[in-house]
DNA sequence: GACATAATTGAAAGCGCTTTCTGCGAAAAG
DNA sequence: CTTTTCGCAGAAAGCGCTTTCAATTATGTC
């Protein structure tokens, strides 16, 4: 009866899957022989190993992952944290962590937009018996946050997260050097006032990379007068920033964009206000996201290779699972480089050379 | 000694976490009383809940999820199965599942790039025992391989996927009425040949949009003679099946391309062979993804509204979660809507609109 | 053929948690 | 003052699995 009722509901209810017992039932044996079997460990004679299988296959058993690493603490499963799940970066990075943890047979939980520390603790915790290890890019947290929340309880790779005393392992772009190149290759297009609009306040990529542009300035354009609007990486705070530059007495000549998405709304802005890119203002930003190369002037951003960012993070914390010593407070930068489009002038001469 | 091993190689060792059964000794209570206060279930007085709590903040208790589910049955997460993470489609579809699923408190496990049915049973097992439900968009797999996998073991919401005998529930694009009224577009914007550049065989996708194609050409131009290339959905299809319709003796005046990708990819080669989009050919699209409003000239497409599409997935099947007999084989379908902008020609007279 | 040795197997002990179920003392009812 | 009820705490039974450990059987040696 109950059987029956199964049968004529199939993806209405929710049957208890068979579980191993049921397995060894079938195969008259023991539970211990069939996870032998079936997992391959230990000594199982053949015929007994075929009749589990045989079982299995009858059955239709499938294993329960969540009991499995219970006993074995592998859950074969990293955990992302992510701040939002908005804008190319972000997917580019993430497809750049699955691409890299599909190739170890790791699996990726995610957990994004933790507005606030407490929500942000919440689904550390969530995580804790469902991860092997955390990737966590958490712009506003701190390691002391990290440590005192979950106490090494699980192997961590910080994402150009802020950990000053370097005690976990992270890895960061090379925001200032990044910033500080885009600004030389300003100058070296010509360009005497460089403006920038800087990223979401209190957050590192932000500060380093308006430190670059100071540092650049200052050391390739010493007479200059540094000129920055607060933006915070959104197509529209670029725009609005972009509108407040060009009431300026003296407008900018240039604009480093502190991303892609706010260069993108700068150029937008400009535009609107029947200017031309790059002949009137020059507009660069930050990330090389996929539609820099879309958009029309093309960009000339700083290329971090996200996606690489991503991969070169979920190697390093697959490889500190694996090992936990070598998961030490290594920092590894992965440099950034100017690709230089339309938006900056500097092809002028070569135009159609498009991409 | 061994304590303070731990402390200095907080980040090295994997040292077990305090479990409820370390909180109890502490509180000086039994493991069911702990449970009790810290879950707010059952009873438990105000003396010892304060005990247990300032009990559990001293060691820094974070409770396992991964037994707790094993309990409880409960994991509040959800699978997602993708074919791959590539490109704004799949990336603006987990943005709106996952945007769905955080304001649920659900956690998303994503598993990608199941290339063949042996991957995908793995992915799909895999998944047993740590999820709640699943949402897979597996476009060459069918629902009978679902359902011998997985018996019914885990609720499913398929997302564009073929299931012609309607098992499970799904919610899909109206790809065919899509394509009927682009391609009803482009005969109102004047043009008498229309070719089309379908995507990947083997797809619903695919064969939906071009049977909205075939039907809307043989309503609207009944004359006309359907011209059609294969293409496979990336950019580079798109160039060389441009390439390919350039070459014909009677060139199409419009094509209407199987998503937005190939698109792109059709106004490169296009506009690489001296021509211009729309004046010479005009293209369209399909998917609206976020760069058809950069890429110039800003493509004409069909919206689908992707995020929308993962959410209301989403959606489907936690409340398909909470109660199962809702969960029918319900089949919802999203509608597709024509987003007019440059690149059809439409708006040839009033330039300078943008976005 | 009797013994030591090796190969298999099953019973049982958990993994960390929730949840009955039982028992206790206190409050309410008689 | 006794009996009934009730609120609360702890013991213990699992959830589905792996993995000792001891028991069993097969194999090899003298």
């Amino acid at each position: 009866m109950t059987d029956l009722l199964r049968t004529s509901r199939v993806c209405y209810a929710r049957f208890m899957g068979v579980t191993i017992k049921d397995v060894a039932r079938e195969a008259r044996v023991s539970m211990a022989s069939v996870s032998r079997a079936l997992n391959g460990t230990g000594a199982v004679r053949k015929e007994i190993r075929e009749r589990v299988l045989a079982a299995a296959e009858r059955l239709n058993y499938v294993p329960n992952s969540g009991a499995q690493s219970l006993m074995t603490r592998r859950t074969r499963t990293i955990g992302v944290l992510l701040p939002r799940f908005h804008g190319e970066f972000f997917f580019e990075l993430i497809r750049g962590i699955d691409s890299a943890a599909r190739s170890r047979g790791l699996h990726l939980l995610v957990s994004t937009s933790h507005n606030d520390a407490g929500e942000t603790r919440q689904a550390l915790r969530a995580m804790v018996g469902r991860v092997d290890g955390l990737l966590a890019l958490l712009p506003h947290v701190d390691a002391q946050f990290l440590h005192q929340t979950l106490r090494g309880t699980l192997p961590i790779v910080l994402l150009s997260t802020a950990d000053i005393e370097h005690v976990y392992a992270s890895v960061r772009i090379d925001n200032f050097g990044g910033a500080y190149a885009m600004v030389k290759h300003l100058v070296a297009c010509g360009y005497r006032s460089i403006a920038h609009i800087s990223g979401q306040p209190d957050n590192v990529d932000t500060e380093e990379r308006a430190r670059g542009y100071f540092a650049a300035l200052a050391q390739e354009l010493p007479d200059a007068k540094p000129i920055v609007v607060q933006g915070d990486f959104t197509e529209e705070s670029g725009y609005k920033a972009a509108q407040e530059l060009l009431r300026l007495r003296e407008r900018p000549r240039a604009i480093f964009a502190a991303n892609d998405m706010t260069a993108i709304g700068c150029i937008s802005a400009i535009m609107e206000a029947g200017l031309s890119v790059p002949d009137d203002v020059a507009v660069v930003g930050f990330d090389d996201i996929p539609t820099a190369r879309f958009v029309r002037p093309a960009l000339t951003t700083v290329s971090v290779h996200i996606a690489d960012l991503g991969a070169r993070a979920l190697e390093c914390l697959a490889s500190g699972i694996e090992k936990p010593e070598t998961l030490s407070s290594i920092t590894e930068i992965v440099p950034a480089d100017v690709v230089v489009r339309d938006s900056c002038g500097a092809r002028r001469q070569s135009r159609g050379a498009g991409v």
